[in-house]
DNA sequence: TTGTATGCGTTATCAG
DNA sequence: CTGATAACGCATACAA
């Protein structure tokens, strides 16, 4: 150990008395006489030693590290996703790397690039980005995002979520309903909602109407929308289903000022399952997604040895929850 | 280049004609002749060579990795200090590790030792553990937490921000003010609001109450403190200051639930500047922290070069916002 | 089972 | 300014 620098293994084989190649095997846990282990170990105590994580990496090309791509934290439905994701990683004694997107497709593909210079061992990862180049040599999960057979995607089950969803609003006595979501037509995951909403629908004979709003799209189109279903001051619709429980929320704000009474004029599910400071109660009646759930498949998926015989599509169950804005 | 892996500097080289060092020195920007550098960035080019991480780590025993150790990504404070501070780290190309405490205090310890394992080339923490062992090898930056003057710390303005919802409250026609918050007595940062505000009180001659609640103390005491201060159906107070935004909403639940009307009977400021879904209105009348300058001071001051000519407290200004909690 | 020696990819030192 | 070569700390194939 020379000057003040952490020691490393050659300083614990020369306290131990032991060769280099024995030190290492006891920290990797191979077999080792037991008074050769004793000896080893005892010297690790004495002088403090962990394994430098650098070298080890160089050396075996493991680096412990998984990188998630996600837009941002600042929405609570992703910053509960990074958390669980982490809290799964942190079992199994990996690190994480976050990479915020910001919805930026230039940035999603350098960080592809910085995380295969970085060597992280796996990638997991919530894209918009409809033409990422996915690495074929580094072990890739994608969330909500179906790429092709060859990618898993972890997703929850958005089509049954949005068939819950009318099912619910039926159940609550709704007789006209509409579905409103923002997003491109990408047949992504979550547009699985809306047939899931419709297929619902049809099966109940309720009566129904779409709205999506393209990506660009300002929002006051969804507020034209809802104006042009006014009926002497009376909205056209009962229920609403909306595709997140921000748009929900939104959307119940311009329905107050327009003087629409939520739950008891129109009652409104949105979809996620946002907790007030993610604690408390919900914002909304909602579908909640089990993102516990989802960490753990992405967590699983991703570190998992033979990703050959991985199912190309996990589907997680959903659930209804009362968020004030339905009746109960 | 043997196999499929990717190419390494000795690739590079040879595909150059020059020699291993002379790619080291193209890479790192160091002086190199015009045709050398020419011939070495073509071969780059060719190659698609990028250097690897670990190899760099290693001999030069800078990862490019800062550890942000921080309760959890879930509560929206959270999440936004995070995300601001994950945006500057990337401004100056720094990765992020994240490790989250979920309070608890044996994480953080533990975290520590495998930042330090990982040699990650600094440490921003915002924790709660009064007693933690601060690495004196590794540059350390506290959140709202003085450790000592050798352990820079980065705050907003705890003191002034109390001041100011006192005065606010008392601008707005309060006679008769609480603060409230929960917590240990330890003189951290937050704690300062509390002076702050009776600061302003005594000032101003505002007739003021105080409420703590230790840490493991239920909430129903404050709704007994609340119940307690009930006079023939009308709360004593008419206006309130809250330790944070979350306390402030649960503390407005309480207080509908009593029939109490906010802000008609009483007005209320919470702390932090916690945004609807991030991006939407502010969640109740509040003192905003100044999360991005707070991230930048953080990033900045971790990175600095000369850890000994920094601050020991950094105190950034912060400003009021109206929620809908107060009048306006 | 244990010791020895090599190399992972890079930076840095030292001659030329 | 450029080339050759030695570390950095560890895992592992090979020799004992």
């Amino acid at each position: 150990m020379k000057g003040r620098s952490a020691p490393t293994m050659a300083d614990v084989a020369r306290e131990a008395g032991v060769a280099l190649g024995t030190v290492s095997r006891v920290i990797n846990g191979e077999a080792v006489g037991a008074d050769f282990r004793q000896k080893v170990e005892a010297a690790i105590e004495r002088l403090g030693y962990r394994y430098n994580a650098t070298g080890r990496a160089l050396r075996s090309d493991r680096t412990g590290f998984i990188a998630l791509i996600i837009p941002n934290t600042i929405n609570p439905y992703f910053g509960l996703l990074v958390h669980h994701i982490n809290l799964e990683l942190d079992k199994r004694n990996y690190r994480m790397a976050l990479c915020f997107t910001e919805y930026d497709q230039s940035r999603e593909d350098e960080f592809i690039q910085m995380v295969r210079q970085n060597r992280a061992d796996g990638i997991i990862a919530l894209t918009y980005n409809p033409n990422l180049v996915i690495p074929s040599d580094i072990p890739f999960v994608t969330i909500d995002r179906f790429f092709s057979v060859s990618v898993p995607c972890v997703a929850s089950d958005n089509f049954s979520g949005g068939y819950l969803a009318a099912k619910k609003l039926h159940e609550l006595g709704c007789r006209r309903v509409a579905f409103m979501r923002v997003g491109s037509a990408l047949t992504n995951e979550p547009s699985k909602r809306k047939d899931g909403f419709v297929s619902a629908c049809v099966e109940l004979g309720l009566s129904f109407e779409l709205k999506t709003l393209e990506d660009g799209a300002p929002f006051s189109e969804f507020e034209r929308f809802l104006a042009d279903h006014m009926e002497n001051g009376r909205l056209a619709f009962d229920g609403l289903f909306l595709g997140t429980d921000m748009l929900a929320w939104q959307i119940i704000q311009s329905l107050r000022r327009m003087g629409v009474r939520v739950p008891r004029d129109v009652q409104v599910i949105g979809f996620d399952g946002i907790r007030m400071f993610g604690t408390q109660g919900y914002i909304v009646s909602t579908i909640v997604q089990p993102v516990q759930e989802i960490a753990e498949a992405c967590v699983s998926t991703v570190l998992s040895k033979h990703l050959s015989t991985v199912p190309s599509l996990i589907c997680l169950p959903v659930s209804y929850a009362y968020g004030g804005t339905t009746r109960e």
